[in-house]
DNA sequence: ATATAATATGACCAGACAGTCATATGACTA
DNA sequence: TAGTCATATGACTGTCTGGTCATATTATAT
């Protein structure tokens, strides 16, 4: 957690180290990225960071928890519990997406959480995200099964563990792709933005769904 | 691509070089796997890694390619151009899988290279071996959609992109997670192999295979 | 104006890293 | 034995890293 002093900043201050922070985070697995960067362009003193934070782990630990927490927050205002098993993934797939492509910062910050091979010191971190995930998705296919929405012949685990892989980045890494954009340049200029509206989204969310739903095979 | 000189030298030291290197970059991304920490453990002088080799990329993509290669021609074993799609998806699936579990360390490596976020030095290189993956897999699609065996209203591209999430890495990661076991231990200790029989791969890859087939939805 | 506390600073440290090079060792040839 | 060529070596360089700390600056309160 940040020091008090840190909260004491200024407002105008506190956002640009913030911001800075986050790019670097965005662009640069933990390991990579460079504290001594983030203070040069943040324009403030080596030293002065660490009046603001223990370490390096400790400012990482506050920003990815900003990011999960705002893109959480994203995901529960389209989230209802009363949909149906696929309403609610089709719902929570599109939120996602949309989340990946309006904060495409916030988005890899919390997209590079989750793959923790690489990042010994993270790795219980990284692990508790993914294990809540899968839990929550477990719940919601057993609910499913329960309600008769989805066969019972299947393991929830496993079919947790194909969700989780399904609705990850893929789908806004996908979607830029079918623009040649890489993510890379998405970051440094979101502007691209305009052409993937919220409709051309739902279309290809539409999509999976009804795949995850009937599969790929002819009727 | 190594000098003449590393293919001179006696097999045994030669293996050595090549088994230490490669437990390096199985168990660390590219930026964090270091070339003192392998000439250390390998037991040779540092400047003699650079009489075999150019500098740390020229290792790690004469590796990255040993890797990719034995994983292509296990896969290429089990393919058979005659089958039905569902079947060669469910072959290949099985036969990933069995790779990464029967041989963790060269699964790891290949597996590294297939997130291309932070390696800015090859992502080119990275980005290679994905989009030859998503054309094999957007091939099968649509032969599979002109044999009449997969529904044609899909966009192959994106049926290819989500096979490709889906067949990763993935379903290796999920048995070792039933047995409580995090890839890190395994590739520590891959005697634990034991309890994964191949007929075990063959019953998950089939439910899988099965949802692939039909979906999650109850008939 | 003075004293006290909060904040800012950047030179500095130790460690790790990839990569170099002059020198040493060995092996093979004449 | 002398000479030539391939190979091996590890001390060294330059650069970057996260992190420290004595000192300087600023704000607050008396």
């Amino acid at each position: 957690m940040p020091t008090p002093t840190f909260f004491n900043l200024p407002e105008e201050k506190r956002k640009r180290i913030l911001e800075v922070a986050m790019d670097e985070f965005a662009t640069h697995p933990y390991s990579k990225a460079s504290l001594s960067n983030i203070v040069v362009r943040a324009g403030i003193a080596k030293g002065s960071m660490y009046q603001y934070f223990d370490n390096k782990q400790d400012l990482y630990t506050y920003i990815l928890d900003l990011a999960a927490q705002e893109k959480i927050t994203y995901m529960k205002q389209e989230f209802d519990r009363e949909d149906d098993f696929f309403t609610a993934v089709e719902r929570l797939l599109a939120a996602g997406t949309r989340f990946s492509l309006e904060h495409p910062q916030l988005g890899r910050i919390v997209a590079n959480s989750l793959d923790s091979t690489g990042e010994e010191l993270l790795h219980d971190l990284y692990s508790k995200g993914r294990e809540m995930s899968m839990e929550f998705f477990e719940n919601m296919i057993k609910l499913g099964m329960e309600k008769g929405e989805l066969r019972q012949d299947m393991d929830p685990r496993l079919v947790a563990n194909l969700m989780y892989s399904l609705l990850g980045q893929g789908l806004a890494d996908y979607l830029l792709e079918t623009l040649g954009v890489t993510m890379r340049e998405y970051l440094a200029n979101p502007g691209i933005w305009k052409e993937l509206t919220p409709e051309h989204v739902e279309r290809v969310v539409t999509e999976v769904i009804k795949i995850l739903r009937s599969g790929l095979q002819a009727q």
